[in-house]
RNA sequence: CGGGGUGUAGCGCAGUUGGUUAGCGCACCACGUUCGGGACGUGGAAGUCGGUGGUUCGAGUCCACUCACCCCGACCA
């Protein structure tokens, strides 16, 4: 089998695209810019999904589901969300087929037009607050703190797998408020509920941050960004909110009635992590042997391989691993113990590992004689022997140990590639090494287009715990305490 | 939508100025030897050469059209 190519031996992009399809977690479908989630890349997503889903429910919010087709007319109610999304939505116009006049295949019928075109969502918003009309009167239905499980549809030129495909699997969260105040407080939490899960749950450092007007999500007043480094010193946004304002409760007419009997629009957030995700996860800890998978989020915590030669041999390590399989799986561990004779063990060794699975465990005739196991750590490619009656102990250790491990390695990396920069030159001069630029910066969009088109590069976000320094900014020399990252990205 | 490229077995590819029965590596199947880091040997199965039409005694190879995918741009949670 040919060997995971590296970032060094060729770009980035192909070790990557390599990488997703040896360890078996998705490929492209036959469907253009569209991709098949495999069996273990969707368990990974099954963890994501399940974790976030409990974060949400402790902060008060409920599931709900909104139709995936959206009539046309909704869009253009609310003009910056239509500009933003307009060139990228696919449009269901017909209802029917029938047989080909010729006798040669299937064609649309003219016949079945619809009256009204509907669009695949690329985002709900218009779908759910045509909706929350209905289920919003008084400043008792508030606050309405709602989420969706859903795939969307993005009509994108240019597709990678889980980085940007034209459907992707995703949650959002919509939010109905009474007041200001309470909305942008929202959209605040929900921003810290995906740093904390970003960072504690797979294990990636993230920087919050607000998105600068250019940036900012269409329809948004604020948008709130979690931004992630990549191996390749690229920024990946990994998760958003937004505060609306009042643009969708205007645009759909949504009012409710205050204590004081005054009619008034509702205040909105919105929020979102998608499948995107996995793909950090991925270009984040990955080493040159695979995926390296965060214990909190990995399907598996731990395999056991056994191995052994003739029968006789075979028969006691089976009933040692058994054992030990059992012990492991009464302590809340996912334990697989691969018993197959199909594989020898080193090919198993190197599967686990292409699959970032974070413990290894292998069981041979000279463990068995010494009361032992011999551990494999995937974060380090450690190799050691622990004694059998210590094992449970041992591996619970370990699985906080490359939890916590993996992410002060990402952060150190991080740390290593951000750069404080005083000038235009030293960004000029050092984007194309990759990494986060910090800058003051008092510049307008203008600028801040010009800046792209000259580097490529954008500006990622104004941090929101960056500590406050007067700068001159790097493009007007206009003395200020704002200071943005700037870097190319994803 | 512009510029470039590629379509040949599940995957990755070779196939000369057009010439008989289309090859190679990996993967797959059988048997044997192996088994503590992706084993080896022998044998085997697997292809409408992206599609349509044309030129020709003869097309994977030449021509036209067409479809799909990839890369670079434009676009972009």
């Amino acid at each position: 089998m040919a060997k995971v190519l590296t970032p060094k031996e060729v770009d980035y992009s192909q070790w990557y695209n390599d990488l997703v399809l040896k360890a078996d977690l998705a490929e492209n479908s036959s469907v253009r810019g569209c991709m098949v989630i495999k069996p273990y890349g969707y368990a990974i997503w099954e963890k994501i999904q399940q974790t976030l889903d409990k974060m949400f429910k402790d902060t008060g919010h409920v599931n709900a589901y909104f139709p995936l087709f959206i009539p046309k007319s909704f869009f253009s109610k609310e003009a910056n969300h239509v500009e933003g999304f307009a060139k990228e939505c696919a449009v269901i116009t017909h209802y029917r087929l029938k047989n080909s006049p010729d006798g040669k295949g299937i064609v649309i019928d003219e016949n079945a037009k619809l009256e009204e075109e509907l669009v695949i969502r690329p985002t709900s918003e218009t779908i759910i607050w045509n909706t929350y009309k209905n289920w919003i009167q008084s400043y008792r239905d508030l606050p309405l703190l709602i989420n969706q499980w859903a795939n969307v549809v993005r009509w994108e030129m240019r597709t990678r797998l889980f980085l940007r495909t034209a459907e992707f699997l995703w949650q959002e969260g919509h939010t109905a408020h009474a007041t200001k105040e309470e909305a942008l407080e929202e959209a605040m939490k929900m921003i810290d509920i995906y740093a904390s899960f970003a960072e504690n749950t797979l294990a990636i450092p993230v920087i919050k941050g607000a998105k600068t007007e250019n940036e900012r999500f269409a329809g948004a007043l604020e948008t709130n960004t979690i931004e992630a480094m990549m191996q390749d010193g690229k920024a990946l946004q990994a998760g958003t909110s937004h505060f609306l304002g009042q643009n969708f409760a205007k645009a759909f007419d949504v009012k409710f009635l205050n204590q004081k009997g005054e009619l008034e629009y509702v205040w909105a957030t919105s929020w979102g992590v998608s499948t995107r995700l996995i793909g950090a996860i991925i270009m984040t800890h990955s080493d040159n042997n695979g995926l390296v998978l965060p214990p909190a989020i990995s399907p598996l915590h731990v395999v056991i391989v056994p191995i052994y030669k003739s029968v006789d041999e075979k028969f006691e390590i089976m009933n040692y691993c058994n054992n030990i399989f059992n012990e492991i799986k009464q302590h809340n561990i996912t334990v697989k113990f691969d018993d197959r004779d199909t594989h020898k063990p080193g090919w198993k060794f190197a599967e686990y590992e292409l699959k970032g699975i974070p413990i290894r465990i292998a069981v041979g005739p000279k463990d068995i004689e010494n009361n032992q196991v011999e551990i494999a750590r995937r974060d380090t490619l450690e190799k050691f022997f622990i004694s059998r009656t210590e094992l449970i102990p041992k591996i619970k250790q370990l699985l906080a140990d490359i939890q916590n491990n993996i992410y002060q390695k990402a952060l150190t990396f991080r740390n290593n590639n951000t750069y404080i920069i005083d000038s235009l030159k030293d960004l000029y001069e050092n984007i194309d090494k990759g990494g986060f630029f910090v800058a003051h910066w008092e510049g307008t969009k203008e600028h801040e287009k010009q800046l792209n088109e000259q580097t490529k590069a954008t500006i990622r976000c104004i941090p929101f715990d960056e500590e406050e320094k007067l700068g001159k900014c790097i493009v007007t020399g206009i003395l200020t305490k704002k200071r943005v990252i700037i870097a190319k990205a994803y």
